[in-house]
DNA sequence: CTATATCCGACCGTGATTGTCCGAGTTTAT
DNA sequence: ATAAACTCGGACAATCACGGTCGGATATAG
């Protein structure tokens, strides 16, 4: 549960993959898949609503390929897997959209929007950047916590 | 997406609710789906979970029902939705098991682990205590961020 | 012009999730 | 003792989102 889509992390990948090659060149969906391991026809379909959701841009032709549109500075978490699943929302019913047969009956939905807006902070802060780099910070003391249980 | 289980969802009304009855009696589970519009047998089922989880006691027989195991302060949210839902993993691969194809090729493992335990220790620092108190603080300056947008 | 690439929409199989049904065991009240 | 009300547990059907596939349109390089 709380499990993040497939696709979110296809596109997680592909665009910290993007983030490491870096500059002007473009690469082909294809290549991206192929080192992932990744059936080419959805990566293509993920990086298309990347695209759409102007974290990308790509050109077309032989030698086309996707681009981070911005520094991989400027992209969080967040952007990246609500471009994918859309916004992300713990309840059925969100701020706006109240679509839940017992809405008026409901006594949990301000307790878990606020639970909401700590996860999509979590989400938000942290960017493409500082996942590419953190590779190297493989054996950082990350403090487990307890939290694990079973 | 990140969306949890409506299952969760009424183990966290029902918990909810026998947290605000407190006290030494028991609720029927008829009782608590009637309240909040939810069939009945898929109420029980949720409970029977969360006994087994050993949040809840039960007794049976005519005038039986459920109750809280220990006091609404010692209970967490991850605890409720983990009794559901089983174990979240942000990922399909967690710490332990990696039953995913690109396991290896995988490369965002460690930073998507980082932001789990950020997620854990929100659920896990919120009790029912907490949500069941939340009820007056309805008009409580939440901040709602930035992070909504569409 | 041709080959190669992205792009875009439509489609389907599968598995999880939701909800229902039925039977069995237990306790209380009449 | 009998009936009623409740918990327990598994099995089962319907629905739906998700992962993955296919085919065609379009644009670019050579």
């Amino acid at each position: 549960m709380l499990r993040l889509s497939k696709k979110a992390d296809y596109a997680l990948m592909a665009m910290k993959h993007l983030a490491e090659k870096g500059g002007a060149s473009s690469t082909s969906a294809r290549e991206i898949a192929e080192q992932y391991d990744i059936p080419i026809e959805l990566m293509a379909k993920v990086l298309q609503r990347l695209v759409r959701a102007g974290l990308l841009v790509s050109t077309q032709g032989t030698r086309g390929g996707y681009m981070l549109s911005r520094a991989s500075e400027a992209i969080s978490l967040a952007a990246v897997i609500e471009a994918i699943d859309g916004p992300f929302t713990v309840t059925a019913c969100s701020t706006e959209k109240h679509d839940c047969e017992q809405y008026g009956k409901c006594s949990i939905r301000f307790p878990l929007w606020r639970i909401r807006e700590r996860i999509a902070a979590a989400l938000g802060t942290v960017t493409i950047a500082e996942m590419a780099a953190e590779q190297v910070a493989v054996a950082a003391p990350v403090a487990h916590a307890a939290v694990v249980r079973r």
